[in-house]
DNA sequence: ATAATCCCGACTATTTTACTTGGTTTTCAC
DNA sequence: GTGAAAACCAAGTAAAATAGTCGGGATTAT
């Protein structure tokens, strides 16, 4: 189980979805403005939580990701595993032959405490985390944002700066 | 806490360095050969280690390293802090404003994480890993290799192959 | 038909890790 | 006092991973 920002991305942009489950689907468009997170980046993470079965994605306009499954059947270890793909922290790899195809001094310490946070991670799901009240909290306020960006015009002013930006290159 | 390899190196070679105590000082080039590290990185490693108050070096023949503390006073986490640095997860990084000066959704969850595996780290020692049964049944494995190394030929193998190496570059 | 959206592959930039090179000092042994 | 063994030091390189870009499809609601 690898820590990488790469997966606290996967882990945010799921507990996006997590919280707006039940309304239209969620664009990442609108992730990637709400937790800013590159557009494309996004769209690299989203290809492997698919394939993991994960999340579904609907195309054309309205359309967007949805969570395949019960936001309390998923655990944050399989979105982290999801993206990660090799979860070995490169020798001691799960393998006990990291040296000379003996264990290393250090093997048994790594394993214990991999072990460990996979098992941390793994007890933690998508819907328990929902229910926190600090996200709750965070999440109101990302809420009021994306109700101006919607409302306002906000978000066609984003639209436009990023085509002029476009045609700056 | 961040885990990398390299804080497992530094683990590794603080441990070897730990087994070793008592008898006379580690050259890096010991260690070097038997955790398979290469010489020169783990120079740097233990720059940070020495200024970190870790270990205490001695120049000159006979010369090398020794623990600066008792084994059963120096924690992973203080070995893994030397060499890491900075220990923050970019983004989220013990500041709480990662996102516009907000918290980011997974905030919380993060540190809970990181707490927990510094926790871990913090509450085992070099002196308690030398201790453990699978750790001194590697150790007894190397040295072996040491004792050969040093009596035998091999040493001389190594580095005779390694002056030819050079004159080939 | 058009625009929104997912989908896809290849490419680039930046950062980190791991390692290299080529030294200089210090200190022991002879 | 010379030589060799070691720590010490700074600068560079190589490879990998992370993060992001670009340019296009393919689908589908309106």
């Amino acid at each position: 189980m690898r820590l990488t920002t790469k997966g606290r991305y996967a882990v945010t942009a799921m507990l996006d979805l997590a919280l707006q489950e039940g309304k239209r689907p969620v664009t990442l468009q609108d992730i990637a403005v709400n937790q800013e997170i590159s557009l494309s980046y996004l769209e690299q993470l989203f290809a492997k939580l698919r394939k993991a079965g994960l999340v579904r994605g609907t195309r054309g306009p309205g359309g967007g990701y949805r969570l395949a499954k019960k936001m309390d059947s998923i655990s944050i270890a399989e979105v982290i595993s999801a993206v990660d793909e090799k979860a070995d922290m490169t020798r001691c790899g799960g393998q006990s032959d990291c040296l000379d195809g003996e264990k290393c001094l250090t093997h048994e310490l790594w394993m214990e405490l991999s072990d460990k946070i996979f098992e941390f991670l793994n007890g933690i799901t998508l819907g328990e985390l929902v229910r926190r009240p600090e996200v709750i909290a965070v999440a109101e306020r990302q809420e009021a944002v994306r109700e101006g960006l919607r409302s306002g015009r906000l978000k066609t002013v984003v639209v436009e700066a990023d085509a002029v930006i476009g045609t700056l290159k």
